[in-house]
This record gives C-alpha cells, structure tokens and sequence, in this order.
DNA sequence: CAAATTTGTTAGAATGATCTAACTTATTAC
DNA sequence: GTAATAAGTTAGATCATTCTAACAAATTTG
C-alpha cells in the first residue's frame, strides 16, 4: 500500500502526465515543491515497487497499477469535492484543501457512501471529470473559450484552473458552469472577449480568463 | 503544530489519563502497539514542544496546551462518528476506523459545519461526550448496569467499550442508547443479570456485559 | 527486606522523506 | 558544433519514527 506521500507523487504523475503519459522530474518536483534528488530518490522507490516505469536521463511513466491507483486518489478527491459542495454547502472555493487531505482516507464505504448520495456524479464542482471506481475516467472534449468565435452561443463546462483566487474571480462575475454566454466580440489588440450572459449584459473577459474556461459550443 | 504521529501520542495520553492526570509509559506504549523505547523518546520529544510534562521514572502528563489540543483531537474524532451515522447512514459499529482518520483532517470549517448540520450535538453515537471547540468536556456521572439491583428500571446512555465486536453483540440484542431496562433478578453465581426492555421480555446480560454499559436510574 | 518481576532507560541501528553541494548528461542557442 | 544553460544524478547529511538488546530503577511478593 502507498503511503501518504507516496499518494502524492503518484497523484502528481497522474495529473502531469503528457499525451505520451511522461513526467520529467523537474516537473514533478515542482509541482511538489521538493527539490529534484528528492523526486529522483523517490522516483527510484516507486519503481521498485512497480508504480512507475523509469530509466536515468529519461521521463518517468506511471504502470498501470500506478495509472489505477493514481486515478483512484482523484476519485476521492473529487467525490469529496462534490460532497462538500452539494452535501455540506461548502463554495466551490473552498473545498479544494479539505479534499487535498480526505483524499488520503483509506475506507471505500466512506467514498462509496458520498459517491451513493451523489448520485453517482461524472463531474466535480470544477467539471473536471470523476474516475470511476475502477480509475477510469472519460474524456471530454472541451473548448477553450478563447478559441471561440464571435457570435457563437456557448455554455461554460469547466475550468483549466482551479485556484481558489481564479474561482472568486467568477464568482464576482456570478460565472457558473452551466452558465451561458453569447460572444459579442473580440479585442484584436488584447484577445479580450465581450460576452453577456444573465443579467450581464457586457461583461469584458481578459485572454487569461478566456483560455481557463472550457465550453460546449451551443450555435 | 503536531505531527500526525505526535496527534496520536496526545490523544493515547488524554483517554488514559487517569484521576491525577497520569499515564504510564507502559500503558502509553501498550496503547499505541509501540515499544516503550519508542513511547519514551516520544515523550521526550513532546515534552520539548510542551505538549507535557515528564520526569524520569514518572508518570507523563498532559499540559494545559497539551490537553487542549488532544481534547480537540478527540472533538474531531467524535464529531464525524456523529456525522458518519447521523447524516450518512452508518452503524454505529462502523465509523470508529474512519473517525481514526478523519479526526487528523486540518479543516476548521469542515468539523463546524459538521457540528452545525448536527445540531452541536453534546455526545457521539456511543454516548461519549464530544469537547466543546475549546476543548472542554463536560462529565457525566453514569453508572454500569453491573452495579444496578434487581428491580431497577434505568435507561442505556452510553459505553465504556466501543470494539466492533461489542457494538455488534448489542445489535444483535436490539440493545440501542436510550433503552429502557427493567432489571428482574441477577445470578448469584456469575454476576449475569436478567433483564426486559422493549419485545424482549427476558434477557440475560453476562457480567462483562453489563459492566461495559452505563445507565442513568430511572427509578 | 531481599529476590523476583515489572517498568523504564540508554545505546545503537534502520527506514522514509527530505535537504545541499558537487558533478554529469542533455538540450538550447548562437 | 561548441558553449552556455537546463535537467538529472550521486553522495552525504538531517530529522522523525521506529526497533532490539542490554542495563537500571521501582515495585511486588514471599
């Protein structure tokens, strides 16, 4: 069984994973904030213990098991997130550092119970995608909104970006995932875009914002 | 701020301590399935952090600090067994293994929105008493049932043991906290003792029983 | 109270997770 | 295609938590 730290690398390698599935350790250091012969040592261990693959010089790669595992830690994470969000009224601000720890909690009745009241959820409060119990999880195909057009109806899904300081910037916008938007237009000298949506009749979306909220293009 | 490990030092240290307050290093040790070497150069360590006092060849104490934050620790734990079976549906003989986890979770809003769906509630599902968020605890002055005379009708309000195989036994007898017994006639032989509550009009309690449930007297 | 037993301590070692300093390999930029 | 930079590795140390073996103090018991 992986420790608590161990959890962590393995969930780190899960979330930076490229489309080939690779790592470097520089990344996974930094994302840790450990120093890299820390993520090499512990690299080393893993594999030894059949988590990931990993050759010297060379990006590490999570096996299957590790792949499973990993997918698993996320599971937990954001059944918990959805929990805190529909079960507990917590915001969606909110929630990411509690589910940060419970995600370490070992008693699947516990997750299985929360996933039962939930109705069995596909997404986190964020849209980001819930692994199944087996660690499969689906992809969606999201749109960035900054490659969206003017005049296209969209309606926001998910985020890139979670940050708590991200997520009280829409919601000082009362930016919702469901919400829709109409794209008035864009600014060719910063790629800001003006949308509306509810009562907001023009709402100015820097590029920054734009590339951090994935839609599903409506007309 | 305590170590996962020094938490479950505290805790050990707070539902040990006896009327003066004192715990021994066996005792510690045993608790904790640790060897007394490891529980003694804990101790020392804690005792640096000011967590309790201790000399050698003399009993550990709790600090004012110390107990607070273990009182606190115990608040956690009890707060989710409340959770767990009042808003989640499970029995009582199964949220002590997650309560053990949980109550390590560094989440003030987390437990006080638990204590707030639940009412603040004052005790947990095995009728021990939760600390306040100063972690204050109120006694109460409860009596086993092994101590009670034939002819005595009283009410289960909690338990001195809490081991699954306990709380399972008491389901089998449909034995739940707030029951009313009425005491018929106790065995000279064995301590056992004869008791009706609710459908069950005759049913006999074994010594170990009974000392392990406290009443309060009805009459 | 002296012997036996229990309890507690010290010393020394192991493991997991981390660091810095120094060095090597790989990549990027002229 | 070298020189500079970035990325990765090794070596060696530290800290927390644990152990066993050996010894010492305190308590219990005949």
């Amino acid at each position: 069984m992986a420790s608590f730290t161990e959890e962590n690398y393995l969930k780190a390698l899960y979330n930076l994973s490229n489309s080939h599935g690779e790592v470097s350790i520089s990344d996974l250091a930094h994302s840790l904030a450990v120093s890299m012969p820390t993520a090499n040592s512990m690299v080393k261990s893993l594999q030894k213990s059949d988590w990931v693959l990993y050759e010297k010089y060379k990006p590490v790669t999570l096996t299957p098991k590790g792949q499973k595992e990993a997918a698993l830690i996320v599971r937990k994470h954001r059944l918990t997130e959805m929990f805190l969000v529909k079960k507990m009224g917590f915001g969606w601000e909110e929630v990411h550092e509690v589910a940060e720890q419970i995600e370490h909690i070992h008693a699947p009745k516990f997750f299985d119970r929360m996933d039962e009241m939930l109705g069995h959820p596909t997404i986190d409060p964020h849209g980001s995608p819930i692994p199944d119990n087996q660690g499969r999880m689906q992809e969606f195909s999201y749109t960035p909104l900054s490659t969206c057009k003017p005049g296209q109806t969209v309606q926001l899904t998910a985020l890139t970006n979670s940050s708590t300081e991200f997520l009280e910037f829409l919601n000082s916008r009362k930016l919702a995932l469901g919400t829709q938007l109409k794209i008035l237009s864009r600014e060719a000298y910063d790629q800001s875009l003006v949308v509306s949506y509810e009562s907001h009749s023009q709402e100015t979306l820097s590029e920054k914002v734009s590339e951090r909220l994935l839609v599903r293009v409506l007309e």
